[in-house]
RNA sequence: GCCCCCAUAGUCUAGCGGCCUAGGACGUCACCCUUUCAAGGUGAAGAUCGCGGGUUCGAAUCCCGCUGGGGGUACCA
C-alpha cells in the first residue's frame, strides 16, 4: 500500500459502487462532518456562476456544520492566467464567503494548489496504480492519428467514434518497451466496454442516472507532459482532502460516470453527488459566457452592486425556500438552505430581478452606511477628493436622504448628484419654460423665486416649500410650473430629488446664484 | 450525429394525487400618492401547468412516447 503525503492512497476496504440511501441520510444527518469544496480554475476572473456554485457549497456547509475548501485547479498550463487566484479569492470573499482550508488559510490536506500537489507526485502514485492494477494504460497513438482513427470510422459509417487505445490489452512490459524508445504517451483509464455505470445525484433524486458504458470512451489521465487532467486530480484529492459531498455544476453530469468508474478502480467509497443547475444567458440561448455576458465578479461592485443583494439574488437562482421568501440574510440563508430544494432545471439570467434586489437591499441600508458605500463611487467619479476630506464626508453624508431610495445601483450616484459637488452650467432656456409658460412668465417667476428665497428665514426645507407654494399661488401657477422651473434653474435637470431639500442642501447662496444665472439666460 | 439532463405566465419560482376557480416575485399596464424622478399603495393583464397517450374515483403532481430547451462529446476545467 502507498502512502502518499499522509494520506492513504487505497484503501483495502468493500468497494462501494454506491452510496446507499442510508449512507446517504447519514452523511447529512449531523452525525458524520460534511466536508465540502469549491475547485475553480484560475484561468481568469470568477465568472458569476462560479460564486453561485461556491454560495451552495458554502451554504450547504454551513448548514450541516461542515467544512467548506478552497482548492486551486490549475492543472491546465495553457489556459493558466497570473492574478486570477488572486480574483478569485477576493470575489469570493466580497460576497461573504470563507474557507475553514485553502492555499491561503492553510489546513490539514495542504497544499491546495493542484500544481502543487503535483510536484508532491500525488497524481503520478495514484496513476501507478491504476496501471499496476490494469485500471489505466499508457497510449502511445498521437492526437493526429486519433483524428484519422475518427474520420475513418466516421467514413465506414460509424455513427459515434469512441476512442479505445489499441493498447488496452498490452501488458506491462510491452509499455515499458515502448515508453523507452522516447514515444510520448498518455495514461488513460481502461473504461469497460460493456455494462452500465449508474449513481444518484441529489438534486435530480428518483432514480439513479445510468450510462451505457460503450457510449464511453478511454479519457486522458496524464497528459503527455505528465499533468494530470481534471478527472484524475479533482477525484484524487476530494478523495484525499475527504469530501463529503460533490456540489457542482450540471455540466459535469456526463463525465460524472468516468468519475464513477475512477472510484471503483480505486476501491474508494463514492462521495455523494449533487449537481446545481446552470444559469442561462438571459435569452436562454445557451449558458451565460464569459465572452458575451457581463459575468464578471469583480465588476459588480464597480456597477454599483452590494455583495448582499448579488448573494441573495445568486442564491435564488435555482434554489428557493418556499412560495414568497426572496429576501434573506446570511443567516436566513445558512438556516434555510437544504439540497433538496435546489432545482434541477436551468435558472436563467434576470438582470431586472437583480437590480430590483439591489434596490431594495440600497434601502435597507442605515443612512451613515450608504454615505459610506457612496464615497468610493464620488471619489472615481471625481466628484470628491481620493480619500475625501472630513467635510466632503460630511456633506454626503447630507446629501443620502435626497437619493437613498431612488438608487438602484451605486453607480447611479454621481449623476444624480453632481449638481451638488460641481458648479453647474445656466441650462438652456426651452429647459426652464414649463408646460404653458413662455420666456416672460418663467423670467417673472424665477425672479419673484429669488426674492422672496432672499428673505427666507430661516433655511428650512418645511419653509422652503411653504413658502414656495404660496408664491405659486401669488403668481397664478401651478406648483408643477413654478417648481419646475426652479428645479431646472437650481440643478440644471428636469430630474432631482424634491426641490425643497434639494434647496435646502445646496444653501442659500449658491441656490440664488443659480437661480440668477438662469434668468439670465431668458 | 451520439450520450445525458430538464420542461408551471416574458423571466425566476411555489406546488411533491384531492387544500389549485394554479400562489408569490421581477417585468408590463392602469389608478392612487405627488413639485420632477423614484419609492410606496391598490389593481389588472399574462399559464388550456409543452403536446399526446395512459394509471387513478380524481393528475400540474405518477408512467410511456413525442416535441422543445439545455449540457456533454478535448492531452480545458
Amino acid at each position: 500500500m502507498n502512502t502518499v503525503s499522509g494520506s492513504t492512497l487505497v484503501g483495502g476496504g468493500p468497494i462501494h459502487v454506491l452510496a446507499t440511501v442510508e449512507e446517504r441520510a447519514i452523511m447529512t444527518d449531523g452525525t458524520a462532518p460534511v466536508r465540502v469544496r469549491f475547485a475553480p480554475s484560475p484561468t481568469g476572473f470568477l465568472h458569476i456562476g462560479g460564486v453561485r456554485t461556491a454560495l451552495f457549497n458554502w451554504l450547504f456547509a454551513r448548514h450541516h456544520g461542515g467544512q467548506f475548501i478552497l482548492r486551486l485547479e490549475d492543472t491546465d498550463e495553457k489556459r493558466f492566467v497570473a492574478g486570477a487566484a488572486n480574483d478569485i479569492v477576493a470575489s469570493l470573499r466580497w460576497v461573504g464567503l470563507n474557507w475553514d482550508e485553502g492555499h491561503d488559510v492553510g489546513g490539514p490536506h495542504a497544499p491546495y494548489i493542484q500544481s502543487q500537489r503535483h510536484e508532491l507526485g500525488i497524481y503520478q502514485a495514484h496513476v501507478e496504480y491504476l496501471l499496476k492494477t490494469g485500471w489505466a494504460y499508457k497510449s502511445f497513438v498521437t492526437p493526429e492519428a486519433i483524428e484519422e482513427m475518427k474520420t475513418a470510422a466516421m467514413a465506414r459509417g460509424v455513427k459515434s467514434f469512441r476512442f479505445r487505445g489499441p493498447e488496452r490489452d498490452w501488458s506491462l512490459e510491452q509499455m515499458a518497451a515502448e515508453e523507452a524508445k522516447g514515444t510520448p504517451y498518455t495514461v488513460r483509464l481502461k473504461v469497460p466496454t460493456d455494462g452500465v455505470t449508474e449513481f444518484h445525484d441529489l438534486v435530480r433524486g428518483g432514480e439513479e442516472i445510468s450510462i451505457e458504458n460503450d457510449t464511453l470512451y478511454d479519457i486522458v489521465l496524464l497528459k503527455s507532459s505528465g499533468m494530470p487532467v481534471y478527472h484524475l486530480a479533482h477525484l484524487v484529492d476530494d478523495h484525499l482532502m475527504e469530501m463529503t459531498h460533490i456540489i457542482r455544476g450540471e455540466e459535469w453530469v456526463p463525465s460524472t460516470p468516468y468519475h464513477i468508474i475512477l472510484y471503483h478502480a480505486f476501491g474508494w467509497r463514492l462521495p455523494i453527488f449533487a449537481h446545481v443547475p446552470n444559469i442561462l444567458r438571459q435569452d436562454g440561448r445557451g449558458k451565460l459566457s464569459k465572452r458575451k455576458d457581463d459575468v464578471a465578479t469583480n465588476r459588480f461592485w464597480e456597477r454599483g452592486y452590494l455583495p448582499e443583494a448579488l448573494r441573495n439574488y445568486l442564491a435564488l437562482q435555482g434554489w428557493s425556500y418556499d412560495d414568497r421568501t426572496e429576501m434573506m440574510t446570511l443567516d436566513e440563508l445558512i438556516e434555510r438552505f437544504t439540497i433538496d430544494r435546489v432545482q434541477a432545471s436551468p435558472a436563467r439570467w434576470n438582470p431586472d430581478k437583480l437590480l430590483d434586489m439591489n434596490g431594495k437591499y440600497i434601502r435597507m441600508l442605515a443612512p451613515d452606511e450608504l454615505a459610506a458605500r457612496l464615497l468610493p463611487f464620488l471619489s472615481r467619479a471625481e466628484l470628491i477628493g481620493d480619500p475625501p476630506t472630513a467635510d466632503e464626508r460630511a456633506y454626503v453624508r447630507q446629501l443620502v436622504p435626497l437619493v437613498h431610495e431612488r438608487l438602484k445601483e451605486l453607480s447611479e450616484a454621481p449623476d444624480l448628484l453632481v449638481c451638488f459637488l460641481r458648479e453647474i452650467e445656466p441650462p438652456a432656456a426651452d429647459l426652464l419654460i414649463q408646460k404653458k409658460m413662455d420666456a416672460d412668465g418663467t423670467r417673472a417667476a424665477l425672479e419673484a423665486a429669488a426674492a422672496r428665497l432672499e428673505a427666507v428665514e430661516p433655511w428650512d426645507r418645511a419653509i422652503l416649500e411653504e413658502t414656495l407654494r404660496v408664491l405659486a399661488e401669488a403668481l397664478g401657477l401651478k406648483t408643477g410650473q413654478l417648481f419646475g422651473t426652479i428645479r431646472v434653474a437650481a440643478t440644471g435637470s428636469k430630474v432631482s430629488p424634491p426641490l425643497d431639500e434639494t434647496l435646502e442642501v445646496l444653501g442659500r447662496a449658491r441656490a440664488l446664484q443659480r437661480i440668477r444665472a438662469a434668468t439670465a439666460v431668458l
